[in-house]
DNA sequence: TTACATACTTGATTCGGATCAAGTTTACTT
DNA sequence: AAGTAAACTTGATCCGAATCAAGTATGTAA
């Protein structure tokens, strides 16, 4: 069963900030990429590490933490297929604050900081589907600072609800992609809440908690009306 | 008095993200810039335009305010000489989210998305120096987000305090640049509660409290270490 | 200088959500 | 299938900060 690796043209094609290059470009591409596949449970990149490189997830999933001043981690990212990693490396040598770890068998691939630069002045387009990209990250993380100190924690949880629930069939059961206690540290309150908070949910029909970790959102609306 | 009105090479060079550019490069750019001066009160643009260009804050200060669902604003960025905004709308068309209004006289540079797209394809190294300052931005917003979800009211005021401190001398009064109800809506709180909490900070000596919006930081390493 | 509006402060009360402390379920190991 | 550890739930209590309600400064216009 191999059926989630993929050969590097393919790779490249699941990034977003390719698409938008032609087959020369992809070509180009191609050659500077290096290929790895991280267990699960390995680490991809760690704090302390001097980052060279960006990393891309061909296939597979990733957490990303953030380590806090008072030692607690915070959960940045959950990376899918497709997302990627470490873009400030692509310009200066920096420190990674934030270390990852594959969650299941996992995909990556990456491209050292020299060969891009290189690449860059050759194709410039692939210049403008980056900066797109970081332009979409960047309203994504204003939105969230706006969004935190706005919103409640019912508000939160619901968004990210209806967020996570988006790439399943609508009112089907599926499997939370985080452990509540996960969640909980990724949205800044604890465990005990988001049990209480599902409840809520529960109770107002809007949802319908499974076995285990699974949900299935019932009435995407109204949640997403939560404050 | 007119000394905070500039040339368009002067404007320019204010910007970070021009600051890397060769002289010839530096030209390019001059050739596509439009400046413009807006009084104080006036709009330099509202939620619901199109955005099509890129908005430098050559000399001045500006609010940029984003409307929440609720209706309520929210402050998001205090743009000042140098920093921009609308750099999503240098890649596609966008509707803007925002609103911004100057503070004082503010003089302006825009960069249109046509003429953007044109200049970069002949000059890459503007790209370079474009992503580098993304990346930066995109580091500032995840620090603002793990800030936020991370650490108490009294902490994100301290760093704040410290922060706007940081541009001018040390443990001399000086002016708070916002009202007490708009830091307050910056940072996600209420004005009682700034209230208490610089009365806390004066009682522990780390700040004193002078006349108006005046205060003057003392010991910025004891703020700083709040939370 | 007085009058008025706006910003700010202070106190009393309320409330959301954190924390603490058991239980209970789920999932993994053998 | 039984045993164990981890994750989850539920209840009781506590605390920080929001809200409500006066007040007091500050600044502005006549």
């Amino acid at each position: 069963m191999q059926e989630h690796k993929l050969g590097t043209h393919d790779c490249i094609q699941l990034v977003p900030i390719f698409n938008q290059l032609t087959t020369v470009e992809l070509q180009q591409v191609s050659a500077i990429v290096h290929e790895h596949v991280y267990e699960k449970g390995t680490t991809l990149f760690n704090a302390g590490d001097e980052a060279n490189q960006l990393t891309i997830i061909a296939a597979g999933q990733a957490k990303v933490y953030q380590l806090a001043t008072n030692g607690r981690e915070q959960l940045l990212y959950l990376l899918q297929s497709g997302d990627f990693d470490g873009e400030a490396a692509l310009f200066n040598p920096v420190t990674r604050t934030s270390y990852a770890e594959a969650l299941v068998p996992t995909q990556v691939c990456s491209i050292q900081r020299s060969d891009f630069q290189a690449l860059l002045a050759e194709a410039p387009q692939l210049a403008l589907g980056i900066l797109n990209e970081f332009g979409k990250r960047i309203s994504q993380l204003e939105g969230k600072a706006t969004s935190v100190t706005t919103s409640s924690i019912g508000g939160r949880l619901a968004d990210y609800l209806v967020e996570t629930a988006a790439s399943f069939p609508a009112q089907t059961m599926f499997t939370l992609p985080l452990q509540k206690k996960e969640i909980a540290v990724y949205l800044g309150t604890t465990p005990e809440t988001i049990s209480r908070k599902l409840n809520e949910f529960q109770i107002a029909g809007w949802l319908k908690k499974g076995h285990g970790n699974q949900i299935a959102v019932l009435d995407a609306d109204q949640l997403a009306l939560q404050d």
